[in-house]
DNA sequence: AGCACGCCGACT
DNA sequence: GTCGGCGTGCTC
């Protein structure tokens, strides 16, 4: 038998299917989805077994090492949808079965360097290896490994690549005692042979060395064949029974959306429920309805802000049936979740994007909240939409996908509205307390006012009424990461990078000055340096300065301050939340974090400080961006008894966005979004392709984006191609960038785009790459 | 990725 | 003449 092998290597050239040998005592064993150990050139690498056949029609096969995994770690399942990943996003192969495995279980390579014969060394060599029979290459210094590289060319030395892979926990090394009748005269083999013997079972090889039986004794008497050593897998632990404590009650709205939806075929229902609507209540009674039925289910959240909250209420209905998987576990805490998966210990998996590479079998139902989220395509290796991968799987095992959502993407709107996907409502909160009362200000007029303070007069106001009533009050700026930059104030130099088109950001900590693009980095700048003048100024307008400011006008208010540079770990978040949930504090400063499911019952205010941040960011999508936040940020006002209130900063007060959030109205921003999407022809009526042409070279770039547009342009009559323009951030990394935009409207011109790639594929001089939005 | 092969300049 | 630089192309 024959195995297609894709090799585990990240490169356009290999990009492809190898075909091996499978030797005959791995026949039956090796299956679609198993990793294996492959020669491959002089190399030896990890190989995904990615189809397996009767015949091969290379000549030169070469055949497979050994077996990487004695436990099968991915199927054809993942298989399938690791060439969808590869195909749909322009990514290699290898790549793609990346995201799919725990990176603790990733195979390590090193070239090492053996001794042939001692003799043949040198003093120099000798002194390289000291006493060790074999070396590691890379962790010497250059010098050494030149020596070392002349003595493997004088034949003096091997020089090999090995792969390495980490000790399987769940695989010990077992020693058997056969049949013998050979006498030994070692006092150890004896003494080893009868406690053997007399033990009359199979025991651990560790546990044999641990007490003081000597390894080269046992390795002896293996090879005499009185021994023998094999692999035991441990674990398979089947499903306990598991109580689930649902016995809370649906309110009607919630029960009728639950009494909706049907497990038994794929479909796809858009659960649209305003902030507060207990969403999550019927989350957990569709999981538990599929658990009934011996199915399991998938949850994704978006990022970490969820985790704490939701996962307290999952777990203390589902107990030790859950496995949460996020982007802040350590590599061994994530394999430890993903094992409880694979051991079958577990039934639900909760978790970020990458949870939807659960490998969870039997399952019933993926459910995806806060299905609008950005976060949950991956930007790069590999890209990937969680919600496609969803559908995969979905279609797989023929079950539904909850698209749950205060504010529903537009395109799975409209998707809902015209049939394709089944549209559930609730439109009342589950404690009947209406929505957040919003009142916009208008920026404009506070500064003809003569007021150029972060806060309005208005929101001043209202913080101080909040604070006075011993309530807490959430202020929103959407300025992601930070956002300072330096200024000198001599000449009004800001100082940008040398090799992209964007200012260096400055960091307190350490008091250095980065690219966030390439890495680059100054320390210690003191002075400009243009006009060598010593007037530096650091100018912020993140939620540091906020923090500041509202220090200062409430000096009795306790702030607490939350976004990506505050907190560092899933511990931080966990305590801001905390110390905020118990009112250990009065007003919450924070970024997009604060924005997702949290539950303050004493949150009564919430501030949008800057509203047009997102609503001026060039993307097709800013208007639903902003909509989105808007609405989930005034979300987290006024949740229990107590009313809320939302005071919304913005320049422009008669934009739509800002009008439809004044009264979550969701109906009248989508009909008018739809209207100019449908105009522009924008997503759902075309599918929006980005191809982003770079080289060192500013002429090679845009004579390549030419051509492409050349190319794509002929014969196609459907389709809008725009570009090439210049990008958002025309030089990253010296390399100059130009985009092409493609509104594509048949299959015709999407297969001519995948046409494009291998084009690129081995051209040097210019770079491709290309994004479905 | 890592190596062989082949073509060019610069040196014992 | 040869040594070593890197550009090119191949690995089942």
């Amino acid at each position: 038998m024959f195995a297609d092998i894709v090799v585990d290597i990240k490169n356009k050239q290999v990009n492809r299917t190898y075909s091996y040998l499978i030797p005959s005592h791995l026949e039956n064993i090796i299956k679609i989805g198993h990793r294996v150990l492959v020669p491959f050139g002089n190399l030896k690498r990890c190989g995904y077994v990615v189809d397996i056949k009767e015949f091969s029609c290379v000549s030169k096969v070469k055949e497979i090492i050994d077996i990487i995994d004695v436990k099968n770690i991915l199927n054809e399942e993942f298989v399938d949808i690791a060439k969808y990943i590869a195909l749909e996003n322009f990514t290699f192969y290898s790549k793609a079965f990346d995201c799919m495995i725990p990176s603790i279980l990733k195979i390590k390579y090193q070239k090492v360097a053996k001794i042939i014969n001692k003799e043949l060394l040198d003093d120099n060599l000798k002194d390289i290896f000291k006493n060790k029979k074999e070396i590691s290459i890379e962790k010497l210094d250059i010098e050494k490994q030149k020596i070392l590289y002349k003595a493997y060319s004088n034949n003096l030395i091997l020089i090999e690549n090995k792969a390495k892979r980490r000790k399987d926990d769940d695989i010990i090394k077992m020693v058997h005692l056969n049949d013998y009748d050979k006498v030994y005269r070692s006092n150890s083999k004896k003494l080893l042979l009868s406690y053997l013997s007399e033990i009359d079972t199979d025991i651990e090889l560790d546990l044999l060395i641990e007490s003081g039986y000597k390894k080269n004794i046992i390795n002896e008497l293996v090879s005499d064949g009185i021994l023998s050593i094999y692999d035991k897998v441990i674990n398979h632990y089947e499903y306990k029974d598991y109580e689930i404590e649902d016995n809370f009650e649906l309110n009607n709205e919630q029960q009728e959306v639950f009494n909706q939806i049907k497990y038994d075929k794929y479909n796809t229902y858009l659960l649209h429920g305003i902030t507060g609507s207990g969403k999550t209540m019927v989350y957990i009674k569709c999981i538990s309805e599929v658990l009934k039925n011996n199915k399991n289910a998938i949850m994704l959240v978006p990022e970490i802000s969820l985790t704490p909250q939701i996962t307290s209420i999952l777990h203390s209905v589902f107990k030790n049936n859950i496995a949460i998987l996020h982007s802040k576990l350590s590599p061994k805490e994530k394999y430890n979740e993903w094992k409880r998966i694979i051991d079958k210990k577990t039934r639900i998996v909760v978790g970020a994007r990458s949870a939807i590479f659960a490998p969870l079998k039997d399952l019933g139902l993926i459910i995806i909240d806060e299905a609008h989220e950005e976060s949950y395509k991956q930007l790069n290796n590999p890209k990937y939409n969680a919600k496609e991968i969803a559908e995969l799987r979905a279609k797989k095992y023929n079950i539904p996908i909850i698209l749950g959502t205060a504010t529903p993407d537009i395109s799975d709107y409209y998707k809902a509205t015209s049939g394709e996907y089944e549209l559930l409502e609730i439109k009342n909160r589950a404690n009947n307390k209406p929505l957040p009362k919003v009142e916009v200000v208008d920026l404009k007029e506070e500064l003809k006012c003569g007021n150029k303070s972060v806060l309005s007069k208005k929101l001043q106001n209202e913080l101080t009424y909040c604070l006075d009533n011993n309530n807490q009050a959430i202020l929103f700026l959407n300025r992601r990461g930070h956002s300072t930059f330096v200024q000198c104030r001599s000449c009004g130099e800001v100082i940008k990078c040398p090799h992209c088109d964007i200012s260096l950001t400055y960091h307190m900590k350490g008091n250095y000055l980065k690219c966030h693009q390439c890495g680059y980095q100054i320390v210690n700048v003191s002075t400009c340096p243009k006009c060598q003048s010593d007037k530096i100024r650091y100018v912020g307008t993140g939620t540091e300065k906020i923090y500041d400011e509202v220090s200062k006008m409430f000096p009795l208010a306790k702030i607490l301050r939350c976004d990506t540079d505050s907190i560092n770990s899933l511990k931080d978040y966990e305590e801001i939340y905390n110390k905020f949930k118990n009112h250990e504090a009065d007003i919450l400063i924070g970024t997009q974090m604060i924005t997702k499911g949290l539950d303050f019952k004493d949150c009564t205010l919430v501030g949008v400080l800057n509203a047009d941040l997102s609503i001026n960011f060039p993307k097709y999508d800013s208007n639903q961006i902003s909509f989105n936040l808007i609405e989930q940020v005034s979300g987290r006002s006024g949740r229990s008894d107590k009313e809320g209130k939302v005071i919304i900063q913005t320049y422009m007060p008669n934009h739509f966005v800002i009008r439809c959030s004044k009264n979550h109205d969701y109906d009248s921003y989508f009909n008018e979004e739809i209207q100019n999407r449908r105009l522009a022809d924008l997503p759902p009526f075309s599918v929006l392709i980005e191809i982003m042409v770079s080289s060192l070279n500013k002429d090679i770039a845009y004579d390549n984006a030419q051509k492409i547009i050349r190319y794509l342009s002929t014969n196609n009559e459907k389709s809008i191609i725009l570009g090439p323009t210049e990008d958002y951030i025309f030089k990253k990394c010296d390399k100059y960038r130009y985009v092409i935009q493609i509104y594509a409207k048949d299959d015709l011109i999407l297969d001519k785009i995948k046409y494009i790639y291998p084009e690129y594929q081995t051209n040097k001089d210019c770079e491709i790459e290309i994004t479905r939005m």
